[in-house]
DNA sequence: AATCAAGGCCAC
DNA sequence: GTGGCCTTGATT
């Protein structure tokens, strides 16, 4: 902390080799001319015949009535115009229809466009108003088009009419319209949209035709739909997927592609572990009652039962784990959740001292052997101890190498805030208990169940035997981490990566000389321009990130370094709706945007800010977010676009699983998120679009990063 | 303001 | 080195 000085924080990551002198260094490195490294040629040849190769011009298609109302068949037709237009670099129709009300006989038009800027690589369907010929012609020339990717399914935002247009993906089909954007998943509208504002509802029911409105849709999503809702139509996947074309490589940049290539000293100790370490019994807010029969489960637990009525607060904290049984490493009693496990206090502070001072035992009978752990024996063979330590499921990870006092930390295994719906003191009765206990079994739960516990004794079978009643017991819950306990390793490397670089809050000084006006933006680009190294150094902590191609990496920043910026400022102002907080004390509000003539991004940013606040965005889902903007498998000049893919899609599904659990009572969470991502882009498209015609040199160093990513910009988007 | 898991302290 | 009790501080 307090690392105020002027200079670079130095990366909490201690270990990274990231100073400032030497990013300073790597800027300096510009001038000579490390190649901008060999271009990966097999991909081209294939992409260069496709661009090149013919396509139709356009293609046409007429609805019937039927056809409109028939997802199916809406979809099997669509599907053969785009197999016939495969190869497109994009694709862009309209819907034709005259009068609003009508829903028959509706055309749509599909045509390829000429390459453009924005989203070329990606094929998509994007069906928009009508809006006579106004539209038709400027959708010739410019219309852009951003596109997010969502597991199967592409959400196409147009940008110049902030609203999200269509939603694709490859299965089943839907298609909902009208001025109300709905989204549909499965067939069921899952929320609506209206307009610029985006209002929320749900509503709208399923299977309204095609009106003349922005519309369409038709994502599915396979497994994370059946979590939130079961259909049990099932859908067959039919690609329309278009491989991807790729226009000729962007230039690498020299100082960019240092700077990500620079491997960070990869200090994360390894998540892997068991795959299988859900535990926790969730229960902490049952301990009191419960199973009225056996009041004390018995066991004779060493409570102090004397005297001490009450205890200091210590003790009446202690009090809340004496039916949940012993410690699981030595019988003593529970003091709490402790890396990983409940367990006793005292092997708490062994586990600590263990790992902190990186001690390695040597058990005297043998590496084999398993000396006895009790109360009184437990200090004889630290070895022995520390060994049932990890066995029982303590957690390495779950110390701190920075010593970290307070605050939450997250690892597989660690318990989640209890939000149970359950919960009602008033009620469930011992059954409800003790059924819940039963199913969220698992290691650390099971044992502490078992109101005997056979002390020591290796069972390593525990845990395959109470994963088999799990799975016995848990007739529905059909997709993967049932336990709810425990975060899928994505999140948690996401929280992780994105508490790396949160706390080096960029002491920026914007210093109150803002007399200047060019002092000013020199200060404001400044800011950004280290917000950009941050957001460099995050990526390169998220391990997903670091399976790509430093290429790729490149490309993949190039591609949303807009964006994420644009994030990190809403979720710097989340707590305050009506300014922008730019420093940790700065913000600015519109007017003042206004005076700087930057109130229309502004306005943007902070009417995103508004719905990211109401929509209740909490750090694990913002951690996510980040991830899923950045790992865009649509990125121009990916050389490997399906790894990424694979990343988003695994990021979805976990986000999605966690949004279900985790905030039990929105269901639509998930999807008024991702429609943000979209908000997103567009708003990002707003800013390059102010800031892209103007010449930054006059405030910028010369070797900026900022600038670079400006000039690579431009090149991109024409 | 309340939680609660992580680190720290310090007699023993 | 142990282990009971205390302080921290992100989260809710
Ligand atoms: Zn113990
Ligand atoms: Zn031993």
């Amino acid at each position: 902390m307090a690392t105020t000085t002027s200079t670079n924080p130095a990366s909490a990551t201690n270990m990274t080799p990231t100073s400032a002198e030497e990013i300073a260094a790597l800027f300096n490195l510009v001038g000579s001319s490390s190649g901008p490294a060999i271009q990966t040629q097999q991909p081209l040849q294939q992409q260069q015949q496709l661009s090149s190769q013919q396509l139709p011009a356009a293609a046409e298609i007429v609805l019937t009535s039927s056809e409109l109302s028939d997802p199916m068949a809406l979809q099997q037709k669509l599907s053969a115009v785009l197999a016939q237009l495969r190869n497109s670099s994009s694709l862009t129709g309209a819907i034709d229809g005259s009068d609003d009300s009508a829903n028959l006989g509706q055309k749509i038009i599909i045509r390829t466009q000429p390459q453009q800027s924005s989203t070329p690589s990606c094929p998509v369907l994007s069906v928009v108003k009508p809006e006579p010929e106004f539209q038709l012609q400027q959708q010739q020339q410019h219309r852009r088009v951003s596109v997010v990717t969502m597991p199967t399914a592409s959400v196409v935002v147009d940008n110049n009419a902030p609203i999200v247009t269509s939603i694709q993906c490859p299965s089943n089909a839907a298609i909902a319209t009208t001025t109300q954007q709905v989204l549909l998943l499965n067939n069921k509208p899952i929320m609506a949209t209206c307009g610029p504002a985006a209002a929320t509802a749900t509503a709208a029911a399923p299977g309204i035709a095609a009106t003349s409105g922005n519309v369409l849709l038709i994502p599915i999503d396979s497994a994370a739909a059946n979590f939130q809702l079961q259909t049990q139509q099932q859908q067959q996947q039919q690609p329309i997927l278009i491989p991807q074309l790729q226009p000729q490589s962007v230039q690498q940049q020299p100082q960019f592609k240092k700077l990500v290539s620079v491997r960070p000293k990869i200090e994360q100790t390894t998540f892997s572990s068991a795959p299988s370490t859900p535990s926790q019994p969730d229960g902490a807010g049952g301990v009191a009652g419960h199973a009225g029969s056996s009041s004390s489960a018995g066991s004779g637990i060493t409570i102090g039962g004397s005297g001490c009525v009450n205890g200091s607060p210590w003790q009446q904290y202690i009090k809340q784990f004496t039916n949940m049984g012993p410690c699981p490493v030595c019988g003593d009693k529970i003091s709490g959740y402790h890396y990983g496990i409940f367990s006793c206090e005292s092997c708490k502070g062994f586990f600590k001292r263990t790992v902190q001072n990186r001690k390695t035992y040597v058990c005297h009978r043998g590496s084999q052997s398993a000396c006895e752990m009790s109360l009184l024996s437990r200090k004889k063979c630290p070895a022995c101890r520390m060994r049932k330590c990890l066995e029982k499921g303590m957690k390495v990870e779950a110390i701190r190498g920075d010593r970290t006092r307070g605050g939450r930390s997250l690892y597989t295994g660690m318990r989640l805030q209890q939000n149970s719906v359950v919960a009602a003191p008033a009620a469930p009765t011992s059954v409800a208990a003790s059924a819940t206990v039963a199913v969220a079994s698992s290691s650390g739960a099971a044992q502490l169940s078992q109101t005997s516990s056979s002390s020591n004794s290796t069972e390593s079978s525990t845990l395959a035997s109470s994963q088999q009643q799990q799975q016995q017991q848990q007739q529905t819950d059909p997709s993967s981490d049932s336990s709810a306990s425990s975060l899928p390793t994505c999140i948690i490397e996401a929280v992780n990566s994105e508490r790396m670089v949160m706390h080096e809050e960029d002491s920026l000084d914007l210093a109150e000389s803002a007399a200047d006006e060019t002092a000013v933006y020199r200060a404001l680009l400044l800011l950004a321009e280290r917000r950009l190294y941050r957001l460099v150094r995050w990526s390169r902590h998220l391990p997903a990130f670091n399976t790509v191609s430093t290429e790729d990496q490149i490309a993949l920043l190039q591609n949303c370094w807009v964006e994420l910026l644009c994030f990190d400022c809403c979720w710097r102002s989340l707590q305050t709706p009506s300014e922008i907080r730019l420093t940790a004390n700065k913000c600015i509000n519109l007017e003042a945007a206004r005076e700087l003539g930057a109130h229309g991004i502004v306005g943007e940013i902070l009417a995103l800010t508004g719905d990211l606040c109401r929509i209740g965005l909490s750090l694990t889902e913002y951690a996510c977010l980040k991830v899923i903007v950045l790992m865009q498998p649509d990125a121009q000049g990916l050389s490997c676009p399906e790894k990424v893919r694979a990343c988003l899609d695994e990021m979805c599904q976990s986000l999605m699983a966690h949004t279900v659990t985790a905030c039990p009572n929105e269901p639509n969470k998930f999807a008024e998120l991702f429609l943000k991502v979209a908000d997103l882009k567009r708003t990002a498209t707003a800013a390059w679009a102010m800031l892209a015609g103007k010449d930054l040199s006059p405030y910028l160093e010369t070797n900026s990063l900022l600038m670079e990513l400006f000039k690579s910009s431009r090149l991109r988007s024409g």
